[in-house]
DNA sequence: TGCACCAGCGCC
DNA sequence: AAACGGCGCTGATGCA
């Protein structure tokens, strides 16, 4: 029997908390009264409930009935911690309700995120309530009428549920978490409050409301230019687009039809996709763009592309600012995801439509090669901790040493190209597989001889990854799966090889940057800075023209900390630059 | 008509 | 034996 009480006046609002007020956290959840359930609106849909409770007591707030209870949330949660289920929703609906904003919490959809073992596996409440306690929570009153004025029965048991459920979880979730063996255990507020000790867990709980505050505050755009080069675009994609249909008769999107028509027609020799048909991707044409059926192609799909784009920001625009949503753990690897807009493949062109409103200013920050300045970390290889602590460059020297060529005599394509090796190479890929890699990413042309001579010449150069590839190769002979680690400690079981040497890197990376944003978000206080977008090694902060500068000072503390409690051996180095646009460095 | 899947391509 | 990984958005395609 599930028992609660059903708030409804002030007095009695106020004297729960005395009820509540010996416990360093509580359990919260929210139910918002959603105009448009396809799209909810965090500036203008009403909070109706709040509910709140300890191990003993759950009560539920009528806030259309006591909306100035918030005045007593708002020191109340100063330093208590929040325990609930996706709580960047309900930190941003109590931030533009009640401008109410607890900072300490546990968020077990995330803990359960960060505890899976596979890629299917859903984390929302009902799914993670069901894995730990085998109960089957029902949620169908999660899309009633929160508006109406006289709640159901139904509605408030649904309400009182979710708590209830919430103290069944937490602990289980937790005490999960802290069984991970990682390198270092957390310390500070939500160690404290909490009781997490796996850092990992500790870094993500720190960062839900920051991430809450990123999508509040939005991106700035210049709305008028965004508008005027989407009509620009648009009308040149259409013009071309009929010429194209009305000269070919063929639909330049349809990948079948073009590569029918390309290799049939016009016998141009294309490559296969891995299913077997021809392919028709923008890198096998590039080499027939001295025809202009070709080049005329390619114009079409990288204007939609660009169309398209503009569309999506400009359809997510609202007073100036693009408004994106970010899925905190997008990727096994901890990676961000964003959408609705996606802000973080925007095209260099389009950046500069982001700029800073009048008065302000963006800061631009980026690791510089923080993935290579991990493997070296994560493998140990001496040759390239030394090559990076000597402040080399890291291509060019790989350019060097696999050319046998004095590193000052190495030629911009000779860069290049090293440049394709270390990236491919220390995700294992093969020679033939390098080559391709080679042409799309880099513009580089090599033979398979070549690459293979490099490939080799790599992994002799570089032994530590030798090793380290060797290594994880023995350890997936041994066994169907394996754990991997980041440097934090975040885990992952795989059962691939690519996927074996490639989480531990992109994963600390993301570990780097989630770091350096909790510490932004620290040191920060006392100025009028906000982050406005994070893409994977890059944060773009939004600032008064009069503070940019010391802004910028704390973002590079920030950065130049998160990288020195990660990596012992290797220097991590960032360019960080006071800009007007997104575009501009 | 809606859904699942893939290809293609933008970013890191 | 061979393998670079991670996303989101659009539109074609095939199927129910």
């Amino acid at each position: 029997m599930m028992e609660y009480s059903y708030i409804f006046n002030l007095e009695q609002a106020v004297e729960s908390l005395e009820k509540l007020k010996k416990n360093r956290y509580l359990f919260l959840d929210t139910e918002v009264a959603v105009k448009n359930e396809k799209e909810i609106d965090f500036f203008t849909d009403k909070v109706r409930l709040i509910q709140l409770g300890d191990y003993e007591n759950i009560f539920i707030y009528d806030m259309f009935l006591i909306p100035e209870f918030a005045e007593y949330l708002r020191p109340f949660f100063r330093d208590r911690g929040i325990v609930g289920h996706n709580l960047k929703f309900d930190l941003k609906f109590l931030k533009t309700n009640f401008d109410v904003f607890p900072e300490i919490v546990f968020d077990t959809m995330i803990a359960s995120q960060l505890l899976s073992q596979n890629e299917n596996e859903k984390h929302s409440l009902q799914a993670v309530t069901y894995r730990i306690t085998d109960k089957y929570l029902d949620k169908s009153q999660q899309t009633s009428a929160w508006g109406i004025k006289n709640l159901s029965q139904q509605q408030l048991d649904y309400a009182a549920r979710d708590v209830y459920v919430l103290r069944e979880i937490f602990p289980v979730l937790r005490d999960r978490l802290n069984k991970i063996n990682t390198p270092h255990r957390s310390t500070g507020k939500i160690k404290e409050i909490f009781g997490v000790e796996n850092p990992v867990a500790a870094v993500e709980m720190s960062f839900v409301p920051q991430l809450a505050k990123i999508e509040l505050t939005g991106m700035p755009v210049d709305e008028k230019a965004l508008k005027e080069m989407l009509r620009e675009a648009s009308s040149e994609y259409q013009r071309k687009y009929i010429e194209f249909v009305r000269s070919y008769g063929v639909d330049p999107f349809s990948p079948h039809k073009v590569t029918a028509w390309l290799s049939g027609k016009l016998g141009l020799q294309l490559p296969r996709t891995q299913k077997g048909s021809l392919s028709s991707q923008d890198s096998a044409l590039r080499k027939y763009t001295d025809r202009k059926e070709v080049s005329l192609l390619l114009q079409i799909r990288s204007l939609k592309k660009t169309v398209d784009k503009l569309k999506e920001l400009e359809s997510h625009t609202v007073g100036g600012r693009i408004y994106s949503q970010f899925r905190q753990i997008g990727a096994p690897t901890g990676r961000m995801a964003s959408s609705r807009p996606n802000l973080q493949n925007v095209t260099r062109e389009l950046r500069k439509l982001f700029r800073a409103p009048e008065g302000k200013k963006l800061i631009v920050a980026d690791y510089s090669q923080i993935e290579l300045r991990i493997a070296a970390e994560y493998v140990n290889d001496e040759t390239m901790i030394e090559a990076f602590r000597s402040g080399r460059d890291l291509h060019r020297f790989t350019a060097s040493l696999i050319l046998g060529k004095e590193y000052q005599e190495v030629t911009k394509e000779e860069r290049q190209m090293a440049k394709a090796i270390n990236f491919g190479l220390i995700y294992g890929i093969s020679p033939s597989s390098l080559m391709e890699y080679a042409r799309n990413n880099y513009g580089v042309d090599i033979s398979i001889e070549d690459a293979k001579r490099f490939h080799s010449r790599f992994f002799q150069v570089y032994s530590g990854f030798k090793k380290w590839h060797e290594q994880v190769k023995e350890k997936l002979r041994e066994r169907h799966t394996i754990e991997v680690y980041t440097l934090l400690g975040r885990r992952m079981v795989v059962s691939r090889f690519t996927e074996a040497v490639n989480f531990p890197i992109q994963g600390t990376g993301s570990d780097l940057l989630k770091m350096a944003v909790v510490f932004f978000g620290k040191l920060s206080g006392d100025i009028n800075a906000s982050i406005v977008n994070l893409v994977h090694d890059e944060i773009i902060v939004e600032v008064s023209r009069e503070e940019a500068q010391k802004a910028v000072e704390i973002l590079k503390e920030s950065m130049a900390r998160s990288g020195k409690l990660l990596l012992k051996k290797v220097p991590v180095e960032f360019e960080a630059g006071i800009v007007d646009t997104w575009a501009d460095k």
